[in-house]
RNA sequence: CGCGGGGUGGAGCAGAGGAAGCUCGUUAGGCUCAUAACCUAAAGGUCGAGGGUUCGAAUCCCUCCCCCGCUACCA
C-alpha cells in the first residue's frame, strides 16, 4: 500500500488562528482525504511551535506564564480544526516531552559530531524579530528585515555548522528538482545559496531568555526556536523512539509552508537532517499568501478575516470549497466577501446544488423518489458514462500535481455537462409524452453521475457530501474506485431530496466590502459652523511631560502630557520635524476630546495642534504662563 | 536596481512554446424539472512596451514602463 506523510508548519502561538494558518491546514487536510480515497496509507501531522521571545512577550502581556499563554491558544487552534473539519493523524506541541527528548538527543549528537560548536558574537540584535544582523546588514540603522531599532549585543553563543553543507545542498536541490515547489521558490533559494552560507546561531543565553529547550551540554543556554521547531517533523512519526513507525513514514512526502518560511524549510532543514544522516523530505511546497483587498493579509493591519466568521456565515464545506477553488497553489490570491459569495452561489448553489435539486425532484415527481433502471442508452448517455468514467483519474491527475484550484474547476465542468445532458434530453417532456422507457434512462443516469461527481468532491466538502449520499441513499465505500465505476447505484434504490444543500447566498445581506476607512469629505467653503458646534471642541492647554520617538514608525512621536486635571498619552505625527526632546516641557494645545484612536498600538487620547505649511509642520505654542488644562475658546 | 507580488476581452482570474481560455457581467433567444436556477447564441482581447531566440512566443532571453504590498504616520 503507498504511503504520504505530510505536514502544516508548526504554528507560532503568538497570534490567533487566520485565514492563513486555515488555508495550509485546510489543504493538508483535502489532499490528506484525497490520497486516501486513491488507496494511500496516509499520516498528517500539524502541531504548535511555542518557545521564543515573541511567546514570552505576549505572554508576560497578558499576565500568564508561557505554558498557560500556549495552552491557552493551542485550544483556539484545536477548535478550530475541529470547525474546520481537519483530521489530522497528530498534533505536536514543541512543549511536549516526547519532542523535548529528541531535541535534546539531535543537540548533543551534533555537538559531539562537532557540528556545533561555540562562539563569540556582536552583532546587532532585533528583539521583534529575534534576529541577529551584522553591521553591513543594517538599513540607516535599523533591521533590514522590518525596520524596527535593533540592540547592539556581545554574547557567546553556540553555531550550528551550516556552511559545511553548502555545497551539498546546492548540488542536492539541483539533482532533485521536485525537492522546492513550485520552481520560483527553487529559484529563489539556489540564489540565496550562491552567496556564502553563514553558520545559524543555534542558542540564547537563558538569563536573557528562558522560554526554551536547554542545550543538554550546555544548561546556561536554550535552542533557538527555529532549530527546535523543524525536529517535530521527525519527533512525531517516531524519530529515535519508534524506529518501526519512523522508517515507515519519513521521508515527508510534502512539507506545505507559507512561502515566508521558504528558506528555514529549505536551507536550514536539509543541512540539519543531513547532519543528523537523515534522508531530506520529499517535496516542500510553498504555497502563496491570500490578499484581502490587494494587500497581504497581517494581523497588524486589522484586517484579518476571521476564519470562525467565515465558517458560521457561509458554512465550512463552503469555505473550504471557496478557499481551494479560488488559490492557484503557489501564487497569491485576493480574498473578498464578494469572491466567495460569487463562488458559492455560481459553482455550489447554482450549478452543483441545483443539478441535484433538479435530479431528486424529478425522480420524487415522476417516480415516487424511486430511482429507475436505465435500459436505453445512446449516444448521449455512452458519451456521459465514458467521460465520467475517465473524471476521477482526471482529477486525481491534478490532485498529484497540486492543480486543485484546476481539479475542481474540472469537477464543475462535469456538473456543467451534466445539466447540459438533462436540458438537451429534456425529461419533462419525455413524462409529458410518456416516453417511459427513454425518461427512466435519462434519470438513472443523471443520478449516477452526480453519485460519482459527488465522491470526488468528498474530500473538500465531507459533511455536504455525506448529506447528499444519505439523498441518494448510497453507502458505497468512498473510493476512487467507486467513482471510476458505472452503475453502483442500484435500481429501484429510494432516494429523496431532503433540502437545498447549497443555498444561494444573498449579496445584499452581506457587507461585500471588508471594513474601509470612510472618505475624507471636503468641507465646503460655505460649511459654517454654529456656535453649538464650536462648544462641542474641547481644546486645552497642556503640559508635555515626556516625549519619544514611536518604534517602527517614520513619523510618529509618542507625548505624555498633563491636562491639568490628568495625564494622557497622545500620539503626533511631526517626528520629521520635531526632535522628541524638543516637546518636554512646552505648552502645547490639544484637543482633548477628539475620538481616540488606536496608532501603531498605543491608544491617542487627543490631537496635538499644529500649523501645516508646504513642507514643515510648526507647533502651536501659547504666549505668556498660563497653567496647563485652561480651556481654549 | 531594498525585498516581494502583479500587468491576458467591461470585472475577476486561469493558462506558461504549437489554433487566445474560464467564471461573472452585457445583448438576443430557449426551457419550465430545478435554488429568479438551467441551456443556446452573439458582442468584446495588438496577452503592459520594445527588442531577441524559434518553423512557431501570452509562454523562453534581454531592456524598459506602470500598479501594489512589505511600511496603520492624527494633520
Amino acid at each position: 500500500m503507498p504511503k504520504i506523510y505530510l505536514t502544516t508548519p508548526l504554528y507560532y502561538v503568538n497570534d490567533q488562528p487566520h485565514l492563513g494558518h486555515a488555508y495550509t491546514t485546510i489543504l493538508a487536510d483535502v489532499l490528506t482525504r484525497f490520497y486516501k480515497m486513491a488507496g494511500y496509507e496516509t499520516f498528517f501531522l500539524t502541531g504548535t511551535d511555542e518557545h521564543g521571545q515573541k511567546i514570552a512577550d505576549a505572554a508576560k502581556q497578558r499576565n500568564k506564564t508561557p505554558l498557560q499563554h500556549c495552552d491557552e491558544m493551542v485550544l483556539k487552534f484545536k477548535s478550530l480544526w475541529e470547525k474546520l473539519n481537519i483530521g489530522y493523524d497528530d498534533f505536536i506541541r514543541t512543549t511536549e516531552s516526547r519532542h523535548i527528548s529528541v531535541v535534546n538527543q539531535a543537540l548533543q549528537n551534533l555537538y559531539e559530531k562537532g557540528d556545533i560548536y561555540k562562539s563569540s558574537y556582536t552583532g546587532w540584535y532585533c528583539v521583534p524579530d529575534e534576529r541577529f544582523w551584522t553591521e553591513k546588514d543594517l538599513v540607516d540603522g535599523n533591521c533590514p528585515d522590518c525596520g524596527r531599532k535593533v540592540e547592539k549585543l556581545e554574547e557567546d553563543n553556540y553555531f550550528f555548522r551550516m556552511s559545511a553543507y553548502q555545497d551539498w545542498l546546492i548540488q542536492y536541490i539541483r539533482e532533485h528538482p521536485r525537492f522546492i515547489e513550485p520552481e520560483t521558490r527553487k529559484n529563489e533559494i539556489l540564489g540565496f545559496l550562491s552567496k556564502p552560507l553563514n553558520d545559524l546561531c543555534i542558542s540564547r543565553p537563558s538569563n536573557r531568555l528562558s522560554w526554551g529547550i536547554p542545550l543538554p551540554f550546555d544548561p546556561q543556554y536554550v535552542c533557538y526556536v527555529w532549530f527546535d521547531a523543524l525536529l517535530n517533523y521527525i519527533t512525531s512519526p517516531g524519530y529515535l523512539t519508534d524506529q518501526e513507525g519512523f522508517q515507515k513514514w519519513w521521508p515527508a512526502d510534502y512539507h506545505l509552508i507559507g512561502k515566508d518560511i521558504v528558506t528555514t524549510h529549505g536551507v536550514f532543514w536539509p543541512i540539519m537532517l543531513k547532519a543528523l544522516e537523515i534522508e531530506p523530505p520529499h517535496t516542500i511546497f510553498a504555497h502563496g499568501w491570500w490578499l484581502i483587498e490587494e494587500t497581504k493579509m497581517s494581523k497588524s493591519l486589522g484586517n484579518v478575516v476571521s476564519p470562525e466568521y467565515l465558517i458560521s456565515e457561509f458554512g465550512v464545506d463552503q469555505f473550504r470549497y471557496f478557499i481551494m477553488r479560488e488559490m492557484a497553489l503557489g501564487q497569491d490570491a485576493s480574498f473578498s466577501i464578494e469572491s466567495i459569495i460569487d463562488r458559492i452561489n455560481m459553482d455550489l448553489a447554482n450549478d452543483f446544488g441545483n443539478l441535484a435539486s433538479r435530479i431528486l425532484t424529478m425522480i420524487r415527481r415522476y417516480r415516487q423518489n424511486k430511482l429507475p433502471e436505465a435500459l436505453e442508452n445512446g449516444g448521449p448517455e455512452e458519451a456521459l458514462i465514458t467521460s465520467s468514467n475517465r473524471l476521477p483519474d482526471e482529477v486525481f491527475g491534478l490532485i498529484r500535481e497540486m492543480k486543485i484550484h484546476l481539479a475542481l474547476d474540472r469537477i464543475i465542468s462535469a456538473v456543467r455537462d451534466t445539466n447540459r445532458y438533462i436540458e438537451s434530453s429534456a425529461p419533462w417532456e419525455l413524462a409529458r409524452t410518456k416516453q417511459d422507457k427513454k425518461l427512466d434512462t435519462v434519470l438513472y443516469t443523471a443520478t449516477e453521475v452526480l453519485r460519482k461527481i459527488a465522491l470526488l468532491l468528498y474530500p473538500v466538502m465531507p459533511e455536504k457530501i455525506e448529506r447528499l449520499r444519505e439523498f441518494l441513499n448510497s453507502r458505497e465505500e468512498i473510493t476512487l474506485t467507486s467513482a471510476r465505476k458505472w452503475g453502483i447505484l442500484q435500481p429501484g434504490t429510494a432516494v429523496d431530496h431532503k433540502e437545498i444543500l447549497f443555498p444561494r447566498i444573498e449579496k445584499a445581506l452581506h457587507k461585500t466590502e471588508p471594513e474601509t476607512p470612510k472618505k475624507m469629505e471636503t468641507p465646503k467653503k460655505t460649511d459654517y459652523l454654529t456656535f453649538e458646534e464650536f462648544k462641542k471642541l474641547d481644546i486645552r492647554i497642556a503640559e508635555v511631560l515626556t516625549a519619544e520617538k514611536v518604534p517602527d514608525t517614520k513619523n510618529l512621536l509618542r507625548l505624555e502630557i498633563d491636562l491639568g486635571t490628568e495625564k494622557r498619552t497622545i500620539v503626533a505625527g511631526l517626528a520629521k520635524y520635531y526632535q522628541p526632546q524638543e516637546f518636554v516641557g512646552k505648552k502645547i494645545v490639544v484637543l482633548a476630546n477628539l475620538q481616540p484612536a488606536n496608532l501603531h498600538g498605543i491608544i491617542s487620547e487627543g490631537m496635538l495642534l499644529a500649523a501645516e505649511g508646504e513642507d514643515t509642520v510648526k507647533l502651536l505654542t501659547i504666549e505668556g504662563d498660563i497653567p496647563p488644562g485652561s480651556r481654549i475658546r
